[in-house]
DNA sequence: TTTCGCGGACATACCAGTGC
DNA sequence: GCACTGGTATGTCCGCGAAA
């Protein structure tokens, strides 16, 4: 059977002489890229968009007090949009087109994250029985509120969904806050498989054998090797509306009246201050989380997360065995010259 | 929200070189 | 001539991202 061809580009060919790689990489896009990795690992909104990008970087920022007020929470961001900005966009920030090139790739992802959410990785993120109620707002109101939290109005109060005892956002819920249940429901971890990873990120996620696309996603493209607070605090949000009433992933629901940009603030908010006093339960849930999707990396002090306990004993032994074997005493120059023979040999 | 070109990763076909 | 090996080109999959 005759093969068929298969258009090649080389578009490097038709780059002007002058243009270097760096450069054929406009600062625009990579801008832009920044705002999309932003979106993914560090949050879903601004906590001011208007403020973030007139503000001073304070040098000396010590994330222990990110919670003092609002403007320390702003710098709080700042500080990470920093992080991610190509070196070349730092010192130009305040240029109105760098922040809206960063905007673009946020709200561009968040679209798109919305999108992939609510039709294809729909059939990963509800069972059959679920899967019938997400025709309409209204369906899905009455099958889920419950779920998310809602609280019905009485004669003193009007309705609300509650933020922490909405039972989506646990693996077990007996009615109270639970910090050693909650971020813990295997939704939230296949929403974010479904950024990471693309529209079938969930598939075999708790197995050993996980799903990866054979095709750029983001995971790869942003180097993405560790869990974040952000993404679990992002996960929580989405997991509230992908089941809410609400047509469109808006700040503000559009049917709830859910304010989406506080909620985030909410959990990032708890899970950080977790972070920084150093509880155990923030602890054990980002372990938990690493140990689904990144089980590879490596922890601080040198111990592989989620690798299983004989394996970490084998890597102990191997690394004394390599930091044990004896020292060479002959001289270098001998030494090179050994290696060359056998080498040849 | 949909469409479509792009391109990385992987699988596989093809080909040249080598040894028997 | 055949089997095998390793390098290269091509096909396919499928997620990204810009544009419509």
């Amino acid at each position: 059977r005759p093969r068929r061809r298969r258009k090649r580009f080389h578009r490097a060919d038709d780059a002007p002489a002058s243009l270097d790689s760096q450069n054929s990489e406009t600062l625009e896009d990579r801008t832009r890229k920044a705002g999309r990795h932003f979106l993914i690992d560090e949050g879903l909104f601004f906590i001011d968009e208007g403020a973030i990008w007139s503000l001073n970087v304070d040098d000396d920022f010590d994330y222990s007090t990110e919670f003092n007020s609002k403007s320390t929470r702003i710098q709080a961001q700042l500080q990470d949009v920093i992080r991610l900005l190509p070196d070349d966009a730092v010192s130009r920030r305040t240029e109105e087109w760098i922040g809206d090139a960063f905007r673009d790739g946020m709200g561009s992802q968040r679209s798109a994250t919305a999108y992939r959410l609510r039709r294809p990785s729909l059939k990963h993120l509800a069972d059959a029985t679920d899967l019938k109620h997400f025709t309409t707002s209204s369906d899905r109101f009455e099958n889920f509120k419950q779920r998310i939290g809602y609280v019905p109005a009485t004669d003193t109060a009007g309705a609300y969904y509650s933020a922490f005892k909405a039972p989506i956002l646990y693996d077990e819920f007996a009615g109270e806050i639970d910090v050693d249940h909650l971020f813990r429901n295997p939704l939230l971890l296949n929403i974010h498989a479904c950024i990471l990873r693309g529209a079938d990120g969930p598939t075999n996620l708790f197995t050993d054998n996980p799903y990866r696309p054979q095709a750029p996603y983001m995971e790869k493209i942003h180097n993405i090797t560790r869990t974040s607070t952000g993404a679990i605090a992002n996960a929580a949000v989405l997991a509230i509306w992908l089941y809410s009433a609400d047509t469109k992933f808006l700040e503000r629901g559009n049917e709830t009246n859910i304010n989406y940009r506080k909620r985030y603030r909410q959990y990032v908010e708890e899970l950080r201050k977790g972070l920084t006093a150093k509880k155990a339960w923030v602890d054990a849930l980002l372990n938990y989380w690493d140990g689904v999707f990144f089980p590879d990396a490596d922890d601080d002090d040198g111990a592989a997360r989620g690798a299983g306990d004989g394996e970490n004993a084998e890597m102990e032994s191997v690394v004394d065995a390599f930091a044990n074997a004896p020292s060479l005493e002959t001289p270098p120059a001998v030494c090179s010259y050994v290696i060359c023979v056998i080498s040849y040999s």
